[in-house]
RNA sequence: GCGCCCGUAGCUCAAUUGGAUAGAGCGCCAGACUACGAAUCUGGAGGUUGGAGGUUCGAUUCCUCCCGGGCGCGCCA
């Protein structure tokens, strides 16, 4: 909420007052949206609940408030329209409010102060031991993502990156290789070699289906606690996974404050499971312990330990909640994690709800949708590469690299550094296109489409900033502060003005409800705003008061593209 | 079989969580670079919001039932 709207929700409950409603009673009701069409005016007052509130018709209640509202220094007028409230900011007002708010970077264009929440995100979370694919991608980038998000409106955020690095998938995978490894090749290229192996294991299995037993020894093995040789391999394979992870991360600017992956909670589980018989909610059941869910609406039980006594993923998310309630306190806990996996997520939040734990309301399971491309036949399936199957993040990330460098080579091919500014702009086009729609919705890879760069895209909006940017560094003289100018010239900038003035109830949006695209959609707008301005309004060579004015304008709006950006986890090139 | 999710323009998606005349991009058609970046901009065509009921001042949004697609359903993660 900006100052603004601030006046005017006060103007708005004195006169609701005036016109008799209680005071507790009607502020609540005052709701300002933007109204659908931008032509009716800035912001909207729906008089729906306060007619009904006060006894009257709607349209005869907005009547009422629409002449009690005379303008005054920020409101320029205020108009009923059927049921509906329409008010205007005063040009010069709404200018000055939202381009001194930007250019001080206070909330909520810059970060906002401590708003006490503290946030879990549990994101990511490859499989040790196996290639970053494209199917991480989706979870790393919405979770780096909301980990912005949420900082810049004010929570202490912790980034967790949940490692898959225990349970089964890894035991399978050291079968192969006590059977068919050797340490010299697993040195020379460890990641290709365990992928090589786990491939391996999944053709034998077909033939010989003692593996998974000869497995399951394995897993029985390491979760013993005993110093074996599972254990020294465990850790090498993790330890050189984790170095092979850093490549995508530091790609995708991608950080954690945690990486605390499954088996950091192994000797947790133990006390965890306690917990849960302590409750008195533990079962036996076919010679698994489990938590029965029905009373909850879930017919499947929450297996715990199973017939061998080893614990399951659920065992280990469970014990994760505990360490994350003691440890950070969360408000919330995010798991930023694909929709198929929704059951999981009811179960363990049912689990604890089942035991009466506080913790439980902080769960929250963040789903999204696939990733999927299109086949020859034109239908949308599971991702595959152009030439197959097996997809790894970086050869998506290399081509749509490789397309912006030949878009450059075209358009700018005296650039500087432009290998550089390819890696930016191709990464930010993949991080983008998976930001943009909501998330629960497919994200629909066309190879053909995907490497077009116009219209919505993440190098739509950067070369916006290129363009103002160039723009500051024609016009040699200094941005000045937003006091020296007469804001009443940028009333033809209303369009750009109102757009950057929705930037906060984006943000808090995305935050709410989990979703980037809040942002991206923000980032897009605006852009599209500012190449419209800027196709009638020159700022170089204009005479120097309209100059100034336009200038605060075009420094405000890339700075808040940046800002936007920079929530998405993308950085835009002054040259591109 | 049961549960969950999705269905909006030819395609990919929005619609401020129940509000005004359902909006964008791509594609298509017609335009704009001898003043700041054409990866851009300005117009135009394009809709029974899958279907049928219901709830109410008002439904793309909520409820019920269908249809179509996807995902999941005891010792995997």
């Amino acid at each position: 909420m900006t100052d603004l709207h601030r006046h005017l929700r006060d103007r708005l409950l004195a006169t609701l007052v005036d016109l008799g409603l209680a005071r507790d009673a009607a502020q609540p009701l005052i709701r300002l949206d933007p109204p659908k069409n931008r032509d009716h005016g800035d912001v909207a007052l729906g008089a729906f609940q306060l007619a009904k509130l006060a006894g009257k018709a709607p349209p005869a209640l907005a009547a009422e408030i629409a002449a009690k509202i005379t303008s005054d220094a920020i409101i320029e007028s205020a108009a009923a329209a059927g049921p509906f409230v329409n008010f205007r900011f005063r040009r010069a007002a709404l200018a000055l409010e939202v381009l001194s708010a930007i250019q001080s970077d206070a909330a909520p264009y810059g970060k906002a102060r401590g708003n006490g929440d503290v946030v879990c995100i549990d994101f990511s979370s490859p499989n040790i031991a196996k290639p970053f694919h494209i199917g991480h991608m989706r979870s790393t980038v919405l979770g780096n993502a909301l980990c912005r998000i949420h900082r810049h409106v004010g929570a202490t955020v912790h980034g967790i990156n949940h490692l898959g690095d225990w349970g089964m998938p890894f035991a399978k995978m050291m079968t192969a290789y006590m059977r068919w490894g050797n340490e010299q090749e697993l040195h020379r290229s460890p990641m290709r070699y365990m992928f090589d192996l786990y491939k391996r294991y999944g053709v034998e299995v077909k033939q010989n289906p003692g593996l998974d037993g000869e497995a399951a020894a394995h897993f029985r093995a390491l979760e013993s606690g005993v110093d074996n040789q599972e254990r020294r391999m465990w850790k090498l394979l993790r330890d050189e996974s984790l170095k092979a992870f850093q490549g995508p991360y530091a790609r995708l600017g991608v950080t954690f404050d945690h990486i605390t992956g499954e088996s950091f909670f192994e000797d947790k589980m133990a006390a965890a499971l306690q917990r849960v018989v302590a409750a008195g909610v533990l079962e036996q059941s076919d010679g698994a312990s489990v938590v029965w869910l029905k009373e909850l609406g879930i017919k499947e039980p929450c297996i715990l330990t199973k017939s061998d006594g080893t614990t399951l993923y659920h065992t280990r998310d469970l014990a994760a909640a505990f360490y994350r309630e003691v440890t950070f306190h969360p408000t919330r806990i995010l798991y930023v994690v694909g929709a198929e996996q929704k059951l999981h997520f009811d179960q363990l939040k049912g689990v604890l709800t089942k035991m009466q734990e506080p913790i439980a309301k902080a769960v929250e399971h963040v789903p999204f949708g696939l990733v999927l491309s299109k086949s020859d036949d034109g239908k949308w399936e599971k991702f595959a590469s152009r030439s197959g199957n097996a997809v790894f993040l970086d050869e998506i990330l290399d081509e749509a690299v490789a397309k912006v460098r030949a878009v450059i080579r075209e358009k700018n091919p005296d650039l500087a550094n432009a290998d550089q500014v390819a890696e930016q702009v191709g990464v930010s086009a993949i991080v983008f296109n998976d930001l943009k729609n909501s998330r629960i919705k497919d994200v629909k890879f066309d190879w053909d489409s995907m490497l077009q760069f116009e219209g919505e895209t993440g190098p739509y909006v950067q070369y916006a900033c290129a363009r103002l940017a160039s723009i500051l560094r024609k016009v040699e003289v200094p941005v000045p502060a937003v006091d020296a100018i007469d804001c009443a010239l940028l009333a033809d900038a209303e369009r750009v003005l109102l757009v950057m003035m929705d930037f906060g109830t984006a943000v808090q949006k995305a935050a709410e409800q989990s979703e980037p695209s809040h942002v991206t959609g923000h980032a897009i707008a605006l852009a599209g705003e500012i190449h419209s301005y800027l196709r009638d309004h020159y700022v170089v060579g204009a005479e120097p008061a309209v100059r100034d004015a336009r200038l605060v304008l075009v420094d405000a709006a890339r700075r808040l593209l940046t800002t936007g950006l920079a929530l998405l986890g993308i950085t835009a090139p002054d040259r591109m």
